[in-house]
DNA sequence: CCTACCGATCGGTAGG
DNA sequence: CCTACCGATCGGTAGG
């Protein structure tokens, strides 16, 4: 699996394995799941033997962490370049949808769920919280700056908080990314491009005819 | 953990620890995944050693398939109970997210996951075919009810086919459902019933304010 | 339905 | 960074 060409034994570039590990990690684990991948798989995608890993991360969860917490910290840089363009908010939502669907590898449900069962309490709290700040925060500051222009529903009895409306975004993203539940949909094949763009539409307007009012509840 | 008062080793009534097995496996895969949770753990829920597991089914995913399809089955009948009622759409989805918003105990994220990773091809067919015919299907009736009544927007470039609405439905209510996107979103607390009625409301009419059009993408 | 037990595999350590 | 190895635990079987 190892792509140089090295002796067996003799440490490489420093850094570079590490960086090498992380990368492997990264596919494993958004493939399988924390459980399911082995410190073994991981060691041997990066040709080095299981036991060389732990030169460079305390335990598995540490490696599980610094992986998720590189991920997070270049999605934050992305999302927040995108936020900050001059441009209607429906455009940025775009964009946000667009690059998430291109470089979105982690199925958000699947995180949550090995960070809630599989980690330590301290370990939780440091990805919930990077998760908060580099992936909700960045799409709620555009929510916020749609209610505060009025062109969205603000938080009550009919609509949600900037926060939550961006779990939601997320969380449809996520659907759309997800290759299960594709198939189960009898949809039509779409590009990322149209994808995106139907995520927005049905964010904001949801799934009635526009000119149409169903009775309200 | 029993709490029948017969001798060890003397078995129950026919059935009844069939019956106890599914329930504490339901309970405990609902909480932790598959992988996480072990046979020793589903045994000892019920009083009896592991290997008397295998009396009742032939392997842990036997055990987990069985389990997941009793629980698509009740929430079947439920379902077709509900879209065949005679009320407008908007409530009939309202009843829909309800009961599922109280009776639903596995989120469908990690029910997919572990689908796709744990189980063998058959067995995952088995399971995908009673997750459409249980739970998405009468979703997706209702939906393209709504379609053929003009109510909604048809497939296509803004909107998506019934299967998919019907998704993207349980997709908003497996977000309310889960706890740690709760505590991140700021949100209040709502009752169930208020629950209910903003999901279909998010559904149908999105986060845009009601008297304004966004630029159209 | 129990006791006893198996081979496989896991995360992690010792020592070089 | 490797070889060698550990204790723990897993799903599953044998035999009663």
């Amino acid at each position: 699996m190892s792509q140089d060409a090295r002796k067996k034994g003799e440490p490489r570039e420093a850094g570079e394995t590490r960086r090498q590990i992380l990368q492997a990690a990264q596919h494993l684990f958004a493939a399988h799941g924390y459980r399911a991948v082995t410190t073994r798989q991981i060691a041997e995608a990066c040709g080095i033997t299981q036991p060389a890993l732990y030169k460079h991360f305390g335990d598995k969860q540490d490696l599980y962490v610094s992986m998720l917490l590189g991920e997070v910290a270049q999605v934050k840089t992305a999302l927040e370049r995108i936020v900050q363009r001059e441009a209607p908010i429906p455009e940025r939502l775009r964009l946000t949808a667009l690059y998430l669907l291109n470089n979105t590898r982690h199925d958000i449900g699947m995180m949550t769920h090995d960070m809630s069962t599989e980690l330590s309490q301290d370990r939780q709290h440091i990805l919930e919280h990077a998760f908060v700040d580099g992936l909700v925060q960045p799409i709620a500051a555009l929510f916020e700056e749609g209610m505060r222009q009025g062109l969205m529903r603000l938080p009550g009895q009919d609509s949600v908080s900037p926060q939550m409306a961006a779990l939601l975004f997320l969380n449809i993203i996520d659907l759309f990314t997800a290759q299960s539940f594709q198939d189960m949909a009898a949809e039509p094949r779409r590009s990322k491009t149209e994808q995106a763009r139907l995520i927005v539409q049905l964010s904001l307007y949801g799934m009635a005819q526009r000119q149409e009012r169903l009775d309200p509840l």
